[in-house]
DNA sequence: TTAGGTATGATGGTATACCATCATACTAAC
DNA sequence: GTTAGTATGATGGTATACCATCATACCTAA
């Protein structure tokens, strides 16, 4: 029953986090618990704890009597987001940055370059790697909860990045000349400039979504 | 959060969060499932799924094999819940202002007229319509994910409030002036001013409790 | 033919039961 | 007397079982 380590909650949690960011669960599709629970060998107990936990995170509601269904996208949503990283994500980083480590300068360094060599990169890939960025510079923040946060808002975000069969090359390459200003910025130790790229990364971020979601293919559909 | 009806788990988790903000369950307390279970009629379920809850809200941790441990306080936490708050709560109010109706800002002044003809106030009252009266401000805004973080927020902060036998009438006094500022400046639609004021708000309230955390003298212990 | 009601099946919610694990205490041996 | 090992009880985690509720479909009656 118990996996090594990892316990059989969080393991579903994650498979089924997996799956609705993949788009394989369909906004407003019913999840079963019986039929999860027969999918992963277990009873439902632990499966309602995972849709538990998957609601708290924003994936999926819970209405009493009626079970969990995939909660739906909207632009409306993503710039909500989107607003929130600006309020929090600048404050976090300011605070990492008196404890940045060189090492931890250096990793974010490589994951820039991992980005830029990497000619044929899926969506998810680019996605994850920007994640990995930004929470690398984030790691001198004592700020658990901060943190916390904003990872859930990246998670969250993570669906909309990834229903769209090509997010534009051109975003990408503006995206990470500018993750590049602030890792400059934040190897000079200049906080105050760090914080205003930041923001504007994310002001521009979030309206090149905005864009998409009006415009942009669906890939699912 | 969850609101899932009035559902026996909401139940439990209210009445466990209540008892977690008032003190009566200390910090580092083992939350036992089936006293718990026991003291409310219900099995161990329920109990569970409200503990997940509270372990995503920040109330207790949840460690495999040794179930459910009331949080502990500190310093830190609460500097950085004030961080979150000014990160997001300008943002709310300034996305808020445009939308708010007459009767709100009449509500919000009712408000600040009850707190100030309460001359006897406990205060979990205070706080109560601390909470009370932001909360009216924003809801004219629209991010729903971000009013639910921000009531997050006030609610953790209940608990450093609670512990404390007074909280100081004169931080109340400067409290409610500021609260009357924001008021004002809602009123004439000036958003800048209005977050301007509301963030210093947040910086006196931080500075303030950070002061207390350090000299106060404990209700509990 | 249509509408309404009932029956049946599916699904969610919760209690009970069982097992694994951890802590504690007691006993035995050095 | 002290320490280590084992046994027992407490507790958490999960499966199974049962019940309530909701949806759907079929049947009956007007």
């Amino acid at each position: 029953m118990q996996k090594r380590g990892q316990s059989t909650v969080s393991n579903i949690y994650d498979e089924l986090r997996q799956a609705i960011a993949k788009g394989e669960l369909r906004e407003g599709e019913q999840l079963k618990q019986a039929a999860i629970g027969e999918q992963f060998g277990v009873s439902k107990i632990p499966v309602r704890e995972a849709l538990t936990m998957l609601e708290a995170d924003g994936f999926v509601t819970l209405t009493a009597g009626k079970g969990a269904t995939v909660n739906g996208l909207s632009a409306a949503e993503a710039e909500e987001i989107y607003l929130m990283r600006i309020g929090l994500e600048p404050l976090v980083l300011r605070h990492s940055l008196p404890n940045l480590s060189v090492i931890g300068l250096a990793r974010a360094e490589s994951i820039l370059h991992t980005i830029q060599s990497l000619d044929d990169i899926t969506q998810e890939q680019w996605h994850m790697l920007d994640h990995e960025f930004h929470t690398t510079l984030y790691q001198g923040s004592p700020h658990e909860r901060m943190k916390r946060t904003v990872k859930l808002l990246h998670d969250n975000l993570a669906r909309y990045f990834a229903i769209y069969k090509s997010y534009g090359m051109s975003f990408r390459t503006e995206s990470d000349a500018e993750h590049r200003q602030i890792l400059e910025a934040c190897k000079a130790k200049d906080g105050e400039r760090a914080c205003a790229i930041l923001n504007q990364h994310l002001e521009h971020g979030s309206r090149k979504l905005q864009t998409f979601l009006q415009n942009g293919e669906r890939r699912n559909e």
